[in-house]
DNA sequence: CCTAAGCCCTGATTTCGATCAACGTTCAGC
DNA sequence: GCTGAACGTTGATCGAAATCAGGGCTTAGG
């Protein structure tokens, strides 16, 4: 009994064993040879709101795994016009592979922790590892149909049903529900009015009125600009326009 | 010599020798055992416009690669309102791996043909060829990029700049260019006014508006409603709002 | 302490694109 | 032939969100 734990836990990085990405992300794809092989490159890093970790156009040499924290994608037209493009929670993995520099830029909303690899470590893994290709290539395709679904709010939903919906995208990736039911959650908003305004393509005066809005229609309360407390999921989402984000 | 040549053709089905989607698409990846071996399973179809391919929340059943044609994937509310979420050309593969019910709808927009396997043939095939995974997800990160650009255009760009972005794109894809720099192109629409509304974000009336502003403007000409001309493509990219879809 | 910057909210006004409406063309079916 | 449906264009009007403007709160720094 004793023997076969040893077993199990031998060979992996002590840094590793109570590591989300281990459990929920890309490494879980890892044998623990292939783990001690990636974590000898490995390095983790803190990182304060508002860095960019990686610049539009911009050769990347390493991917990294998102520990905690929330980081933002964007895209931006050469006149200032931007857009987020999608938002990483951990333990997403951070990183295009295949090519050789980032058609987008990734920047820290919220103060975030990473553990990154160097290129090269990656894609000899990519070659050794069939399950590892697996793993990324699932969270690609789960990427695509989160941008997809961003698009009909993007392009069909109103200012109060984008709102409603991006709120109701956060509580379900980082809102703490009261109840088991998942019948209200309370979250601290990743980023502020401007980056909301910047995902959902509005301006952040429409986004303050809509929070305004839902605030004096009691589907949400606010606390220090930034702590949402949602009672009733089902009334939000009742106002997210009919069935958008729900398939997130 | 002749020999060589033997080797290198024998084992390779009839049908495929000439598929573009052998040489650009997903089969590209396949020796020719494994070319055989899913070529005993397939099928061919012609596909009449406006079919739906791939019915939202229905199980998928089989894989296909795009032959010729254009395929638009969509995403609904309940109310009606309707997002074009992709669009696939020759040689794209279409489906969905890793996921029982598809998402999103898959119509013809044009007259298609494709080339179908039953969805074990492929999931057995990702199993047995490394190779064939990479393609696959070569592919979704492809698709993930695009849906990243359109983000852009939905979220950030005015209309006229949306109708321009959406006709360079399909110059692009499907545009014969008349001189080899690419200075001019010439395409069929694939798709009604309405679908290109439903592409964008905006309602049939304004893309019509759009597209005759740009033909007052000379920068396009149009002949039978479907036919586009477009003498100068550096005049047409100058009215996509700054460098947006240019890097699809 | 005061000041300036960043973030957020709210009101007034403007504008872009939606909506409503009408009409022309093409084409399939009777 | 006629009729109706689908598609496309154009004009008039309306409205949702952008823009413009001002003010409050918090925080960092002199």
């Amino acid at each position: 009994m004793t023997l076969r734990q040893d077993i199990h836990s031998s060979g992996i990085p002590v840094l590793c064993l109570s590591c989300e990405a281990r459990h929920r992300g890309v490494c879980g794809a890892l044998e623990p040879d292939h783990l001690a092989q990636l974590a000898k490159t490995s390095s983790r890093h803190n990182i304060e709101p508002g860095v960019e970790l990686i610049g539009d156009a911009e050769a990347v040499d390493c991917y990294s795994n998102v520990l905690s924290g929330v980081v933002k994608l964007t895209k931006s037209l050469s006149d200032g016009r931007q857009q987020i493009v999608g938002l990483q929670f951990a333990p997403d993995f951070l990183g295009r592979p295949f090519k050789m520099k980032s058609a987008i830029n990734a920047e820290a909303a919220t103060a975030v922790s990473l553990c990154s690899f160097p290129r090269a470590a990656i894609e000899r893994l990519m070659k050794e590892s069939p399950e590892f290709v697996h793993r990324l290539f699932k969270q690609a395709l789960n990427e695509l149909d989160e941008a997809r679904e961003w698009m009909v709010t993007l392009g069909r939903k109103t200012a109060p049903e984008k709102v409603a919906s991006f709120l109701l995208m956060i509580a379900r990736n980082i809102g703490s529900s009261v109840d088991p039911a998942a019948r209200s959650a309370c979250f601290e908003l990743p980023m502020t009015r401007a980056d909301i305004s910047d995902f959902l393509g509005i301006t952040n005066e429409t986004v303050s009125r809509q929070l305004t809005s839902l605030r004096m229609d009691g589907v949400i309360r606010i606390e220090n600009n930034r702590r949402i407390t949602v009672d009733s999921m089902s009334r939000l989402e009742r106002r997210c326009g009919g069935r958008g984000a729900t398939a997130v």
